[in-house]
DNA sequence: GAGATATCGTTGCGTTTACAACGATGTCAA
DNA sequence: TTGACATCGTTGTAAACGCAACGATATCTC
């Protein structure tokens, strides 16, 4: 590993940069299965994926808990509305919130895509090797310490 | 950490997403910086620092190792020239070829962002503790990988 | 209760992006 | 040498992006 001084500086060894490039590959290698297995983009595979684990969330707080800004949800949700995969209803005790919710189609495909997630995750995992549970633990921490 | 079988799934423990949310606020967060400090947009700061460690280097290579396309490149120095930061030549030997290498402006101007650069990478690497060691091999290996 | 203020989701809009195609140059093979 | 093919950087273009502003609803304050 090399002693980065003031004036040293090597982009290779630079983290943001580092984690923008595998960021940026682990997610368009991912996108493409579900891509080409349910034609979805990153915002809609991220409001499903969402939606999995919570019944009827506003538009805001998968904007909050997500990192999408709000006219990506309320675009995404559009098109995922539109495909019958999920739907949109006012919240009668506060109409100003939009609550998603999974349709049976919906679920059903995300039912589909998950185990390739996991099959997914684990390649990459196998590639992290030992250093696995360190790199998890030090993404969790980062991504709590800015939320 | 939970157990991933084929039906379940959580979206926050899912590294592609994870990678994805702390990058990009890795590097908006940077960016702020050299965007104030210097107006660059992200892949100008990315040519700039490229070009430090190497004069006089092609479009194309710039293309592969820093893993902007093509186009972005070729905008991106084109803005750069005109800001008098770098200029472009035509190698001689194979005209088809673009060489970029920094200016003294160009070069001064980097001298005043490294430092900005190592002190914000030494602020993330706090955060790891003492993680970071097996965070950066993970990485690296991850970007090798994918090369 | 009424007006001011805040919050929600949507829409508008200028910029950036990714991808393909192009002209120019170089290489290879017959 | 010449024609086919490959590679380089640029340009064109439709789509996506981020940010601000808007109408609608809710809350707070007096």
């Amino acid at each position: 590993m090399q002693m980065q001084t003031d004036s040293n500086f090597d982009l290779d060894n630079f983290l943001p940069y580092q984690l923008a490039v595998v960021a940026g590959r682990a997610s368009k290698a991912f996108s493409e299965i579900y891509s080409a297995e349910a034609g979805l983009t990153v915002p809609e595979w991220r409001i499903m994926a969402h939606l999995l684990k919570a019944e009827a969330v506003s538009v805001r707080e998968i904007h909050l808990r997500t990192d999408l800004d709000k006219p990506k949800v309320s675009r995404a949700s559009d098109r995922l509305e539109a495909e019958g995969l999920l739907v949109k209803k006012v919240n009668p005790r506060d109409r100003r919130l939009v609550e998603l919710s999974l349709t049976p189609a919906g679920r059903a495909l995300m039912m589909k895509l998950i185990p390739l997630a996991n099959q997914f995750q684990q390649k990459l995992l196998e590639q992290l090797g030992g250093d696995a549970a360190a790199f998890r633990a030090a993404l969790s921490r980062m991504m709590d310490d800015s939320k």
